[in-house]
DNA sequence: ACCGTGATGGTCT
DNA sequence: GACCATCACGGTG
């Protein structure tokens, strides 16, 4: 059952810490992954020089604008997507950033999405002058699907999975898209449908109080103690301040 | 463990 | 043409 959209309609400082503990799940015809969401941040349009939709409407940042309950994803640095739950009324562009959870459903799947990232197979590929058509991502997802079941874990075996502990899976926002299988396909999708691929449950939740500071990596309005997360989560993702790149 | 940096393309000015 | 709500890697300690 997914949580009711009422709970999403109020400003979203208060929604924000609420979806803590609550679970993230997609299905789809490769199986079931679910997140319980440790970490997240909030965006309160017109008034968050931060938020995409300070600036107003634009076809990017239109799922923001819409009733709550509906999933924003965005493409950023030429290679990552992160997504949003929208919030508060309709016609109130805010949204709550999801940074960071815990997979509770479906480990094999989401390290077989994660894969072993630039490792020593794709190395070894490069190196070798393999010309690879699409192997980042398939090879690594066929090569794990591949065997009987009896792989566990990303391929390149123990070491790989030490230097990508399960803990990993989903700690950060691009991370989570990928161990969930999200991409700009999932943008305004409705969470709260029953039918949806991908839904938001209310989950287990959390004992004590959500720890609060700056949001992370933001040049804007750096200083508004907009995250929220569990305390003592380890897969909580660390801070990092806003760095200005160098210029040509 | 921590820090600096390159990769890479969509979006907005 | 600048900016990016990031990530993984390699170097250093």
């Amino acid at each position: 059952m997914p949580v009711r959209r009422s709970l999403l309609a109020a400003p979203v400082l208060e929604v924000a810490p609420k979806l803590l503990g609550m679970v993230l799940r997609r299905t789809t015809d490769e199986g079931t992954v679910a997140v319980r969401l440790t970490e997240v941040e909030a965006y309160d349009g017109p008034n968050d020089p931060g938020s995409h939709a300070y600036r107003g409407q634009t076809a990017r940042n239109a799922v923001m604008f819409g009733p709550p309950g509906f999933l924003y994803v965005y493409f950023t640095y030429g290679m990552h997507f992160c997504m949003n739950v929208s919030a508060g009324p309709d016609g109130q562009p805010s949204a709550v950033l999801l940074r960071a959870g815990e997979v509770v459903e479906g480990v094999e799947l989401a390290r077989r999405r994660r894969g072993a990232p630039a490792s020593a197979e794709t190395k070894f590929n490069q190196t070798a002058g393999v010309r690879s058509a699409g192997l980042s991502g398939a090879g690594v997802r066929a090569a794990g699907s591949s065997g009987a079941g009896v792989q566990p874990g990303p391929a390149g075996g123990k070491a790989a999975a030490r230097r990508n502990p399960d803990w990993e899976l989903a700690r950060g926002p691009a991370r989570m898209c990928v161990a969930l299988g999200i991409d700009r396909e999932a943008n305004g999708v409705d969470l709260l449908a029953r039918d949806a691929e991908v839904q938001l449950v209310p989950g287990p939740g959390f004992e004590g109080e959500p720890s609060t500071g700056p949001r992370v990596g933001l040049r804007e309005a750096a200083d508004r103690p907009w995250r929220f997360w569990i305390p003592g989560d380890p897969t909580v993702s660390a801070y990092r301040p806003h760095v200005p790149k160098k210029r040509a």
